[in-house]
DNA sequence: GCTTGCACCTAAATCGATTTAGCTTTTCTC
DNA sequence: GAGAAAAGCTAAATCGATTTAGGTGCAAGC
């Protein structure tokens, strides 16, 4: 053991130990450099500079997690929160969970209880890896957003040790929080047909979360019980307008009768607008247009686009909620949370 | 000092420890419950049910620092990454430092090297409270972006003990990427005049950070060189397209010949758009405007807008670079970067 | 009566860094 | 030259949780 120990030291990350045993000091020393503390515990300035160059050329990196171990003050309890998101989903709602997460920790802090919030990413599908889920060793709770089928199964797999709040999809072992389904899709589509639409298109992402799925399939099932006839699909690379333009560009050459557009995300309808543009076609007269989200901008867009969708407040509302009874105990067991969406009604429908 | 400590243990946060004496069994006994591990270790089920109960009663927190120490693989090191931006900033710089970032340190993680990216908020001029940023126990490495002049002179007068780079400041302490002083404000001056704009107003937020004071500043200077006139001074509440309609849409009545408007960020553009159509004046015929920072849909404003500045790709790879050769210590000066602004020419000047 | 095996639990080491109290050795003072 | 003070450093405890190796007592088997 010692000789194998020996043999694999080669590689290992460095430690304070490691340094005070090549300089020949101890552990202490090499701390107290370290922390620049050595003119108040008067080290010897060629001690110092000892451990300097050694610090250097070991290439040391400290590791945080003793040192927050060690500096942790025993008498306040420290909480660790996690928004949880994956890299390929836009931030807009990220960042108002982030900010009434930060509220509603701020009202709870005092001198005895700390929270710190971090916003943490994954590539979508594959939130498993990220380190310190499973183990319990970096949240005391969580909000995971923006999930792929592949992470909904993996967390129906294991439910994780810890309070942890699902947005946007339901999962039977979780407390999870999402627009009522059915609904986005189904006042979508009644928008539509009260404008006496015929010609209906969805334009939905490649890569479908639960909630943008649900929207597409209530708007055609709601289209087909109403009228008979199945909306096109358009499908978009990725949320972003550009996608959805060239998606949208490329239905009203094969389709251009088409006279209303249901985008499942605003970045979406963004873009159909462009299209729409480029081919001459006006918003609503010639296709009217309703997105789902409430971009932060959509009263801006050029018409201001009708939405539907949650209050995303409410959303975020309800999710910190959950969080702090789940933190609290005060509600152990999984439920559903169901925000009903409103509907924006601006100019584009 | 062992009565003291029975006193203050009322309010102290629950420990794996004291679960167990409030039990009567060893922490190893908690800990086998905590890890739901007590069926491959045989604990009697009697045993688990009190040890649960108690750490409901109690309210227990796990520790995750501890957590981590001590699940913490010897053989890899692990580096904690920040990117550290203030509540009140749009997040769109953050999320492609975040992207970039991470596929940076995609590349570099290895068997025995992992990164732990995250995005921490501090309020605006309040930095300095964040905790473990002073200690040096909770990153290895942070990118610093949207700080106020407070936060500014906190940086200033303590050098942070671990690898840091500042967007959009100059700090001689640290290594600094900004774009470069003075030509953002110059190129859109340029523009304008170009057009033959004379009664040009620069909008800008009540919260000036160093970059968009710049802007500002050295749009004035140029115009004031060219014309021997200073532009007008619109100064909106925040960052939102709300405040800058609200902001310029007043100025409009003021100023009812104003021809020019550039706009420190391009939210505050889009904000400037809505307000010139609602008084009937056409983009750029009647008032040109100019953004900065390259919106990722100020392609998709109406119409599309006309940016001056920093390629924020090329801005943020600088960060990137600087981050990882302070961490690998292969340049431990501090630096200043400077990224130039390109103009991107589109309808709105 | 003695071993074997099982059920149930604990002592102690460990993760890495920091700090406090204290130990040498040298230098200074009278 | 004795005692005090200063300089320069270290041993060991500590932060909180986890795990490994092992102990105890009881029932079963021969």
């Amino acid at each position: 053991m010692h000789i194998r120990a020996m043999a694999r030291a080669e590689n290992r990350p460095v430690t304070v130990h490691m340094i005070a045993e090549h300089v020949g000091v101890s552990p202490a020393a090499v701390s107290t450099v370290l922390a620049n503390r050595h003119e108040e515990r008067r080290l010897a300035p060629a001690t110092v500079e000892r451990i300097r160059q050694a610090v250097r050329e070991l290439g040391y990196v400290p590791n945080v997690a003793a040192r927050r171990l060690r500096a942790h003050d025993p008498e306040v309890r420290h909480m660790e929160l996690g928004i949880l998101t994956s890299f390929e989903a836009p931030l807009f709602l990220v960042s108002r969970a982030l900010r009434q997460l930060q509220q509603a920790v701020d009202e709870r802090s005092g001198p005895d209880r700390r929270f710190s919030v971090t916003i943490d990413m994954f590539h979508a599908g594959r939130l498993r890896e990220m380190p310190g889920l499973l183990n319990a060793s970096r949240f005391n709770g969580a909000i995971i957003t923006n999930t792929l089928p592949q992470d909904d199964a993996f967390l129906k797999s294991t439910t994780l040790p810890y309070a942890v709040v699902v947005q946007g999809r339901r999962l039977a072992n979780y407390c999870c929080v999402l627009e009522t389904p059915g609904e986005v899709g189904q006042r979508a589509a009644e928008i539509m047909l009260a404008r006496g639409r015929k010609n209906l298109a969805v334009i939905t992402p490649t890569l479908l979360t639960e909630s943008t799925a649900d929207r597409a399939e209530a708007f055609c099932a709601a289209v087909r019980t109403a009228t008979g006839s199945e909306p096109a699909r358009v499908t978009a690379e990725d949320f972003t307008p550009c996608s959805g333009a060239t998606a949208v560009q490329e239905h009203l050459r094969a389709q251009p009768k088409c006279d209303g557009l249901f985008a499942v995300t605003d970045t979406l309808a963004l873009g159909a607008f462009h299209a729409l543009k480029k081919v001459g076609r006006r918003v609503p007269e010639d296709v009217a247009v309703v997105g789902v989200g409430d971009h932060e901008h959509a009263d801006f867009f050029e018409p201001p686009l009708t939405c539907v969708g949650p209050v995303y407040d409410r959303v975020v509302a309800e999710i910190v909620t959950l969080l702090f009874n789940l933190m609290s105990r005060r509600r152990v067991r999984p439920t559903e949370v169901f925000v009903a969406p409103i509907i924006a009604r601006r100019v584009s429908a």
